[in-house]
RNA sequence: GGGCAGAUGGCGGAAUUGGUAUACGCGCUAGGCUUAGGACCUAGUCCCGCAAGGGUUGGGAGUUCGAGUCUCCCUCUGCCCACCA
């Protein structure tokens, strides 16, 4: 039936059926979308949009994502630039392995039928893609190049191997996406999803991280996206602190010093004061003979200056490494532990050699050592100027211990202080905060599950007096993801680590440990100091598990309501003050006050005299401001509060200092209030659900919060209860304690990019596994790795992807020794893929370079990049970090990719929602473009809003059908040109059309553009047109409707593609008017119009607008009168 | 839990960037053409009111001669959070 009308109604207009295939053909066949890497005298212009993955159909998403920003190449192109506006496909990726699973079909061929589908279905867009440089990632002519950039990262050092935690299907014996699981289980069989450890492929973004964000500020992007991408980053500047830690036991620390050195070296007093603070003791011997050492004596010595058994630690530092190992060789029973620092075993030094290379000997007992330590620290410093990392490895091989890198201040940890040093002498605690002023409120530590001290701890099980229960809550946060362990907030969980405590450095007070799991093992240094007076998390935590709160910063506002703002200029007058929340004497309501000067709400407050407390001064408050006479004290509220604001009743800026208390009246006994305070404000009692709402400035609200409960002040402040930092400002105290307690460290909540996959259809990723020479990047030579064909997609059980059951591809011998090897079957994240397409671009069929340098120095940096908000951080992230790494290879010409980038909304379904098939509201644009035709859909689209913002759009049929009649309308325009009456006077809005349009499209916003040739269509439907104005309007409406253009085009007898032709300009002398429609006001309030020659005077301006509204000024007196030339005039009346 | 964005008629949206709120399109109403139909034509359409007039940009406050636009507080909605692409 609908069908019907629809045939009918077409027949009698134009066929869009014909029409565009025709010039889609004809345009194929002259080749006018094929884009010269140069034209003289023309700019270049990349326009990129995000390739598609080829699921099999095209949906509407994909017609806004392509169709839309055509306009804007189209336009560019008329503008008289060299316009490349590629397309390809991001075609590898899970579904097409699930579809291999599941209906047994090849993920190739189900992925090139579905290319070469998708590419017909784009072409009926009408685009002017230029498919001579389309990309295909599956193409190993694209791949080889991908895995030949992986390797340029990788001879960079920017790629390593680490353990990484996955989702693990037990049942299935596979890895799981995201994707896959849904509420913690296996989408697929329902199992519960476990985390798994797997050694995995990880690229160094995190080196990148400083420049991701610094290089932000080079690029043309909205100011959202760059606030997206540094929050990803998540850059914090804080300060990473020392906790000592107490386990019970005490230790006898015999310090063996180094060649030219001595006890009394400033870092060995420090070292001497941090251990005995915890009530160690600490030997220091004097070795003799320091510029000329002897191993004979130095092992004398340090055996004479003590007794060594089961409770002591020998540390040597640099040559007294090797006395130390000297003293173990000749112990009989074991110390409980060794730690070389700066140590060695060989005397190949870096710099130079040093006399003692003689006087001491080079062979040691490693057997013996190690039976006599029972446990082995060896501590190195990448930055030693000395010792080198081949002399720390003999040394490590030695005593079969694995290296511990640390930081050291100065190179060979030779500073004053080395905080280092002491952390892994005693057992020690690092965490990372960002508000090391708030120190002196850290009443407990809180460690990740996963922190390598808990493991130490659980593995020696003495040191935890509930080491089972601690063991299970591990074990129990391991098999939660990240994403779990951050959305479950609400309830934190945690343990408490009995049997040890940890030092405040600053307030010497023992504090309790817990482990728990809304501190994550990656961020920071893995544990946190909590301070829960000033953290929300850690208030949780404290209040569930009953743990000392304890307040240091007194919460510092500044003019908060709007109408106190601080007036610039004026000085500050000092007060101390008492804020008061009054209880009701029997029903549960408070008393707030009204001001009739101010729009101040909130409670009693009032100075404190001379002499007086800040109790006594809040009762006398309560009976002076609001009569009440039975008042009694009930609590302080906490700290104090202070506020720096303009008083508005006495105009002058205020710096107050408020302490905030709570009283209840005993009766509602009152006498008469002074006329004076009744002038000033009302007496208003609320319900305490209501206080919260009525209240309007932010020092009220932080002592009503303290009332019930509820908050916990995290703002900045003035220091308290903090010693010598008290009165400080907290960004003050925050430098200060930093350098005082620790040291200032950026983190960041970017983690590197595991880019392994244990996955079939994915780039191999080009490395083999040598038992000799460790893991070795396959040779340029060989490349590509090409993806072999495999008779099963499922994994093959152990968490490896399909590809190791495939001997012929992992057998393969060592390109470094020739031996056996094995080649890695991970293959690639697919956003490796999708980080260098657009270079491609330039020099899609190049097979000797993945881009000439020249091709890339035609369109690089990309000009706009125009895509989803969905890749807004990791796509975005990943090729900016991708690009810069090339840049920094010498291979790109540009560290950034993209000079500018807009985001792209969604299209949602007629109800509103997202479209899928399970809510059968999808719309399939084929069906729509059979029926009304591709130049509809594109307008439409374009139509529906602006381009440029994040939004959503529901697809309204009905509107659609709007857009059709438009170009029915301007269709049905050329069969009457030149027949109206006023042609010319459509020769003056044509010309502000051609401005509009000409603004707009830059700005992307085309529905504004087309809204503005409606009203043109609708002015030249009643007054006429002439052809000449009619083949202006056409150019216009070529970018948007390029079918029906160009037949109107042909129909009108022009020879050539309309799209080969230039842009319309405009005449400046059409803009001009000579009359304007002015607004008249009064008080602000819209009272009539009046219409002025365009250039009148103020003066002119005024008079006529007095004539306008004459009646409405008699017997009013004006106070001022504003005049805006051309916008309007404002007759502002004295009240 | 964190981050980002947004809220204007019955609906999608417009607003010269602090200056006449609701352009354009849809829908709706009435009329016309038509055997009929409508995805055709014409007119009307923010709300209250017969009118004069008054009100209106999620709610509340502030700054300003003037606020959809700037500031603060609140409410609600959408998007993203590392193996979907």
């Amino acid at each position: 039936m609908a069908q019907q009308s629809v045939l009918r109604w077409s027949a009698m207009q134009y066929d869009h059926k014909k029409i565009e295939k025709k010039w889609q053909e004809l345009w194929a066949r002259n080749k006018i979308y094929t884009t010269p890497d140069q034209v003289p005298g023309k700019d270049n212009f990349y326009l990129l949009v995000e390739f598609p993955y080829p699921s099999g159909n095209l949906h509407v998403g994909h017609w806004y994502a392509f169709a839309v920003p055509d306009i804007f190449a189209r336009f560019s192109r008329m503008r008289g630039k060299n316009v490349m506006y590629p397309i390809g496909f991001d075609a590898f990726g899970l579904p097409a392995e699930n579809a291999a699973i599941k209906n047994k079909l090849n993920p190739r061929d189900w992925t090139e039928k579905n290319i070469a589908y998708m590419k017909t279905q784009i072409e009926s867009m009408g685009t002017m893609f230029d498919w001579s440089r389309q990309v295909s990632t599956i193409d190993p002519a694209y791949y080889k190049w991908t895995q030949w950039l992986f390797l340029q990262l990788y001879k960079k050092g920017l790629v390593y191997r680490r353990e990484t935690a996955v989702n693990w299907c037990p049942t299935d014996k596979t890895v799981l996406a995201n994707e896959q699981v849904t509420d913690g289980k296996c989408e697929r069989c329902g199992a519960e999803v476990q985390q798994r450890q797997m050694l995995q492929w990880n690229i160094k973004i995190t080196d990148y991280a400083d420049r991701l964000i610094d290089d932000l500020e080079t690029l043309d992007w909205p100011e959202q996206i760059k606030e997206s991408q540094r929050n990803w980053i998540g850059r914090s500047e804080g300060a990473e602190i020392d906790f000592a830690l107490d386990v019970g036991e005490k230790y006898k620390f015999v310090i063996l010093h180094g060649f030219q050195s001595g006890p009394d070296r400033p870092r060995w007093i420090w070292a001497r004061q941090k251990l005995e603070e915890m009530g160690h003791e600490v030997i220091i011997p004097s070795l003799p003979n320091p510029d000329a050492p002897t191993e004979r004596e130095w092992v004398e010595a340090a055996l004479a200056a003590t007794s060594y058994d089961e409770r002591t630690v020998l540390v040597g530092h640099s040559l007294g490494s090797v006395a130390a190992l000297k003293v173990l060789e000749k112990l009989d029973t074991p110390i409980a532990r060794l730690v070389t620092v700066g140590g060695f075993v060989s005397k190949d030094f870096k710099d130079n050699p040093r006399p003692f290379e003689k006087t001491f000997t080079w062979s040691f007992d490693g057997e013996k050592i190690r039976r006599n330590a029972r446990s082995i620290t060896i501590l190195h410093d990448p930055r030693d100027y000395a010792v080198s990392e081949a002399q720390a490895r003999e040394l490590s091989d030695l005593l079969r211990t694995p290296l511990t890198i640390g930081t050291s201040n100065k190179p060979h940890f030779t500073g004053d202080t080395e905080p280092d040093v002491v952390m892994w002498l005693r057992p020690t605690i690092r965490v990372f905060t960002t508000r090391p002023d708030t120190l002196f409120g850290a009443t407990y530590l809180v460690l990740a599950p996963e922190h390598p001290w808990v493991k130490l701890a659980l593995q020696h099980k003495t040191v935890l007096k509930n080491s089972a229960e601690v063991l299970a809550y591990v074990e129990a946060s391991g098999k939660r993801s990240d994403l779990e362990r951050q959305t479950d907030q609400k309830d934190k969980t945690g343990v408490k680590l009995e049997g040890v405590s940890a030092v405040n450095p600053a307030t010497g007070e023992k504090i309790p440990l817990y482990v728990a799991d809304y501190v994550l093992g990656h961020y920071g240094t893995g544990a946190i100091m909590a301070v829960p007076a000033h953290d929300e998390r850690d208030y949780e935590f404290a209040k569930k598990f009953g743990l000392n709160i304890k307040e240091v910063v007194e919460p510092l506002v500044v003019g908060n309501g709007g109408f106190d703002a601080v007036r610039e200029g004026l000085p500050f007058t000092e007060r101390n003050a008492a804020m008061v929340v009054v209880k009701h004497w029997s029903e549960n309501k408070y008393l707030c006050l009204e001001w009739k000067k101010a729009a101040w709400k909130g409670f009693v407050c009032g100075g404190i005299e001379e002499g007086e407390d800040a109790i006594t001064a809040a009762l006398r408050e309560v009976r002076e401001e609001t009569g009440y006479k039975n008042v009694r004290f009930v609590r302080l509220l906490g700290s104090r509060i202070h506020d720096k604001f303009f008083h508005v009743v006495k105009q002058r800026n205020t710096f107050a200092h408020f302490t905030p208390l709570l009283v209840q009246l005993e009766n509602d006994d009152r006498e008469e209030m002074s006329a004076e305070e009744q002038d000033l404000h009302n007496v208003v009692w609320l319900e305490e659900k209501d206080v919260a709402n009525f209240v309007n400035s932010r020092d009220i609200s932080i002592a009503w919060e303290r009332v019930i409960g509820a908050g916990v002040y995290t703002g900045e402040g003035l220091m308290t209860d903090s010693a010598e930092f008290d009165g400080k400002s907290t960004e003050d105290a925050r430098k200060e304690m930093a350098d005082r307690y620790g040291r200032v460290k950026k983190t960041y909540k970017l983690r590197d990019w595991v880019v392994s996959r244990q996955r079939y259809w994915g780039v191999p990723i080009p490395m083999v596994h040598c038992d000799k020479c460790g893991a070795q990047p396959v040779p340029d030579e060989q490349l590509p790795v090409i993806l072999p064909e495999v008779d099963d997609y499922l994994p093959e059980g152990s968490g490896k992807s399909p590809l190791a059951k495939v001997k012929s591809f992992v057998d393969v011998v060592c390109p470094t020794c020739g031996g056996a090897a094995a080649r890695e079957t991970d293959t690639f994240d697919t956003f490796v893929d999708s980080s260098w397409y657009f270079l491609r671009y330039t020099d899609s069929q190049n097979p000797a370079e993945f881009a000439a340098r020249a091709k890339q120095d035609s369109w690089m940096p990309v000009d706009l990049y125009s895509g989803g908000a969905e890749h807004t951080t990791m796509h975005l992230l990943y090729s900016r970090f991708w690009h810069k790494a090339l840049f920094d290879c010498g291979l790109v010409a540009n560290a950034e990719p993209y000079a500018r980038r807009m985001n792209r909304s969604l299209i949602m379904g007629p109800d509103g929602q997202k479209m899928s098939k399970s809510k059968g509201n999808v719309i399939d644009p084929d069906e729509v473009v059979a029926t009304l035709g591709a130049d509809t859909v594109r307008m439409y689209l374009a139509f529906i809003g602006p381009y440029n913002e994040v939004s959503s759009y529901p697809w309204n049929p009905d509107a659609v059908v709007g857009v059709r009649r438009f170009i029915e309308r301007v269709w049905k325009l050329h069969l009457k040109l030149d027949q109206g009456k006023n042609i010319d006077q459509v020769e003056k809005p044509l010309h502000f059309l051609i401005k509009k349009i000409t603004e707009d499209i830059p700005k992307l916003k085309f529905n504004t553009s087309i809204a503005a040739m409606m009203n043109y269509l609708n002015e030249v439907d009643t007054k006429g047109i002439s052809k000449k104005q009619y083949l202006v309007f056409l150019r216009l409406l070529a970018p948007f409707a390029p079918h029906i253009a160009e037949e109107l085009w042909s129909e009108m007898g022009q020879t050539g593609s309309i799209h080969l032709e230039s842009w319309p300009t405009y005449e400046e002398r059409y803009l001009i008017d000579d009359t304007v429609s002015m607004a008249i006001q009064i008080d602000g309030k819209t009272r009539g119009e009046v219409s002025v020659a365009t250039d009148a005077d103020k003066e002119t301006i005024e008079a006529a607008a007095r004539e306008v509204v004459s009646a409405r000024l008699e017997g009013q007196k004006i106070a001022r009168v504003i005049v805006v030339p051309k916008r309007l005039v404002n007759f502002v009346l004295e009240n």
